[in-house]
RNA sequence: GCCCCCGUAGCUCAGUGGAUAGAGCGACGGUUUCCUAAACCGUAGGCCGCAGGUUCGAUCCCUGCCGGGGGUACCA
């Protein structure tokens, strides 16, 4: 980090973005239409009307467009154009448009309103959003409660490939939430409580060694974790294909029933399982904690389902108490199909509890003491079944709260690898997230070895940056519902939607002002008019300007993509701009000028950035 | 069987009711006495899986079909 993202002093936070004052416009008009009795607008209509505000595809039609005269036409009962002229008229009259926006002009084809920024406004707004420490990006109207829930590893055993995702997603998400200004809770479910415990319990009896778990707790506890794991699970075929774990098996024929059985004793306070579980509990955790510290991701708050564990049986008998719940081949669920459809498990047969059980306790722990607007739930698709019982579950216990909470799963794909089936290392193991992260760095750092006047340290701490931020972005620029393919080499590109693209922008950006000695503090203060004449200026503004809607647009479907399209969007402009216009070399005022671009610019990326949880670096 | 997701350029992917469907890689061509050329500019490359329907307008919404993936009562 440059620090330079710090904040100048002095700025209001404007009167929002272009596009919300546009749209403040055409909801004017519409009334109007409506008062006018040309078309019956309601209010109930107005929002969805309002979405058909938004940028043009392309800069000749203008910088935004609204679209909403066609689908009116017939409603109003007159030709779609003449609709559009009448919106047009009174758009024109609306309050606040004529100092933001040029008059607009005739509707193009069948009734498109196209609508130019004025010069003079884009050139107030560019200037103001430079002094400001929010870069022109507007606080939410109504700041909401938001729960985010992710990440949620199973604790004692090594994290993998598979917690990428709703990591990185769910810290972009938290982050983003945060800076739009509403109240952000994160909270990392951990799995340190389930059946792996049991399991690990189990195999710690049979096969644990006291000097390897001393050396490596986490080393010790995943190889016990695996080996039950397999002797568990293990198919017939499975067995015929390894001899050692078909010895293993036939000398524990039970292994499935008894690790159930274990961890059925732990969720049942037995003393001594409960004394390995506390044993084995902060090495697990610290081993995580380092991740995180890497990656940069922290949370409020840690409740993991042991932490849930005492309310759980009381949250079984309630169902059962209000009807909802009953018993059924000796396990306890909610029938929520009808009978005939499988019901949603809350209580196994053996009397262990599920994760659906821990689910249902989480939800109400939060209502009760965080009393959220939304939680989101950061987790793989595969999921969306459960997530769909758990809410439609929560629905129906009628819990204090239940009726405002928006409860969203934010679903995510699956990380694929170049075969297209699930990523994993040659061996066919899972790849774990700390190697991969090594071998993202290690691979940029690589790709730094020509660099000059970089000492190793430095080229160290800049692969460190560069790697990471790869693989983050990797995941975060796909669109979240589908799966992804994964490569190094790709993520890694210097060209394209990378981060490696983004972080190159804001290191150029750097090196201008390091070029030219300029004093950053110095030109915040001096509050300098940004005028952005020439057409490359204008679009690279105008793109900035977008952060907040770009922000509000991934607010509202939970999508970072959004985010990192536009930043592409916005170093593509940089570079066009950086290449084409001379910025040290050109007279005043225009070089004062488009240094405070140029060093606008790179704030942008950089917050935009580091919403993503991205760094960036001073050379590169 | 039922439910969910996905089929867009050779490859990896954006775009999910608007204007001539976009990027990157790969291919071909151009730009450096000039602030980081790890860059920029350009060319070629598409019945948006198939067939109907809704709409002024469909890659996007609905129905059916084909192909791929995932889920589907005691793992999470």
């Amino acid at each position: 980090m440059t620090g330079a993202d710090t904040a100048p002093s002095g700025a209001p936070g404007g009167a929002g973005t272009f596009r919300d004052r546009l749209r403040a416009a055409f909801a004017h008009a519409l009334r109007g239409l409506a008062a006018d009795g040309v078309c019956p607008v309601g209010a109930e209509d107005l929002p969805a009307l309002l979405e058909q505000v938004r940028e043009t595809a392309e800069a000749k039609f203008g910088d935004y467009s609204g679209t909403m005269a066609m689908g009116l036409a017939k409603k109003a009962a007159r030709k779609p154009r003449d609709l559009a002229v009448e919106i047009a008229r009174r758009l024109a009259d609306a309050p606040g448009y004529s100092a933001a926006f040029a008059p607009p002009g005739d509707p193009v084809g069948p009734g498109f309103i196209n609508v130019r920024v004025r010069d003079e406004a884009l050139s107030a707004a560019i200037s103001a959003a430079f002094v400001d420490e929010r870069l022109g990006v507007p606080r939410v109207a109504a700041p909401a409660t938001i729960v985010v829930d992710f990440s949620s590893p199973n604790v004692a055993k090594p994290m993998h490939v598979g917690h990428i995702r709703s990591t990185v997603i769910g810290d972009s998400l938290a982050r983003l939430l945060a800076f739009r200004g509403h109240r952000v809770i994160t909270d990392n479910h951990l799995g340190d409580w389930g059946t792996q415990f049991g399991m690990i319990i189990w195999g710690w009896r049979r096969f644990g060694d006291e000097a390897a778990l001393a050396a490596d707790p986490t080393a010790e506890l995943g190889r016990i974790y695996r080996l039950v794991r397999r002797l568990a699970d293990a198919a017939p075929e499975d067995l015929a294909a390894d001899p050692q774990l078909a010895a293993l098996a036939a000398e524990h024929p039970g292994a499935a029933r008894e690790v159930l059985l274990e961890t059925a004793r732990l969720h049942e306070g037995d003393p001594e399982n409960r004394a390995l579980w506390e044993r084995f509990m902060p090495a697990c955790l610290a081993d995580i904690e380092k991740l995180y510290r890497r990656l940069d991701v922290h949370f409020d708050h840690r409740l993991g389902e042991s932490f849930f564990q005492p309310f759980l049986a009381g949250v079984v008998d309630d169902l059962v108490a209000r009807g909802l719940a009953r018993e059924s081949r000796g396990a306890i669920g909610v029938f929520l199909d009808g009978d005939d459809k499988p019901p949603f498990l809350v209580r196994k047969g053996d009397g262990a509890f599920l994760y659906a059980t821990t689910d249902l306790a989480t939800i109400r722990w939060r209502l009760e003491h965080w009393n959220p607007d939304r939680i989101l739930y950061v987790v793989d698709h595969r999921q969306g079944q459960h997530f769909e019982h758990l809410f439609a579950t929560a629905k129906r216990w009628g819990l204090p709260g239940i009726e405002r909470v928006a409860l969203e799963h934010v679903a995510f794909g699956t990380v694929l690898g170049d075969d297209g089936r699930p990523f994993k290392t040659r061996a066919g193991d899972t790849v774990g997230l700390e190697s991969l992260l090594d071998e993202g760095v290690e691979r940029a750092f690589a790709l730094t070895a020509g660099d000059e006047g970089l000492d190793d340290a430095e080229r160290r701490r800049v692969a460190e940056t560069v790697g990471i931020g790869a693989i983050k972005y990797a995941d975060l620029c796909q669109n979240r519902t589908t799966d992804y393919v994964f490569s190094y080499d790709k993520m890694l590109e210097l060209k394209g939607n990378t981060a490696a693209y983004m972080q190159y922008a804001v290191a150029r950006v750097e090196g201008v002002l390091e070029k030219g000695g300029i004093d950053r503090e110095a030109l915040w203060r001096s509050a300098p008019a940004i005028v952005p004449a020439d057409p490359r200026e204008r679009s690279l503004a105008l793109a900035i300007l977008r952060f907040g809607e770009v922000l509000e647009d991934v607010e509202a479907d939970s999508r970072p993509n959004l985010l990192t399209a536009w930043l592409y969007d916005l170093a593509g402009r940089y570079s066009a701009f950086y290449d084409a216009l001379p910025i040290l070399k050109c007279a005043e005022p225009e070089r004062t000028s488009r240094l405070a671009l140029c060093d606008l610019t790179g704030r942008v990326l950089r917050k935009g950035l580091g919403l993503l949880g991205i760094g960036t670096v001073r050379t590169m």
